[in-house]
DNA sequence: TGCCGCCATGTCGAAATTGACATGGCGCGA
DNA sequence: TCGCGCCATGTCAATTTCGACATGGCGGCA
């Protein structure tokens, strides 16, 4: 479902022609992945400052450390809930989640 | 379960002795469910005000009626992926979604 | 009263995500 | 050089989330 779309217009070879609505669910896609890069960024951020491993973050969230890894590089694995979730963990309150997005470009 | 926490946490060098992690593993929680619950409330709003049905939501977002009346009752089998979906779709940006988690109380 | 458009809720197979584990690279101190 | 702590990457079964569909409630309108 994921690659569904994404198939089905590249298949079709591109020139964008009747771009309305592909250019709108474009935005959405890569703004849903600017914010995973910005989410993951900063948690990587948080956790050196905190100067914890990988691995008792993991035991914190009740996770592997495998995964931080992942979401630490952003891994399209990774959902945006498992990012929030690891960065409240680190104390990050919602509303300074809040200020990252707004360091997104419109 | 919650020995099961605290087996895991132990086993990766933590001591749990005080309740302070378990308060900060709590707040998480509480704080993800606020989240959702002001997104879905925001979705509600946003779709009302731009006058269409959850059905043609549900078409834009390539998902059903029925999961966009899940997103907006913030039935928990809805991600927060999934939901910031929906709202970048309806037209909000990513920094209007952060002003939105700037309203959750610390 | 009988339709009809809209939303709520439950269910289900399919798809995505998860934690766990294995393994390898890299730096560093002994 | 070796061992060791830390991080990256791949894999996989189990769990969660998904879209789709069915169905029912509710209000409005003919």
């Amino acid at each position: 479902m994921k690659s569904a779309k994404r198939a089905r217009l590249e298949a079709a070879g591109w020139r964008v022609g009747t771009v309305q609505e592909f250019l709108e669910l474009s935005d959405a896609e890569s703004a849903m992945i600017e914010i995973r890069l910005q989410l993951s960024y900063q948690l990587r951020k948080r956790r050196a400052k905190s100067g914890i491993t990988q691995a008792k973050l993991a035991a914190l969230l009740e996770s592997s450390q495998s995964r931080v890894a992942k979401m630490e590089a952003g891994d399209d694995s990774v959902s945006l809930d498992l990012l929030i979730h690891a960065l409240l963990v680190t104390g990050e309150t919602p509303a300074a989640i809040g200020r990252l997005l707004g360091k997104i470009g419109a």
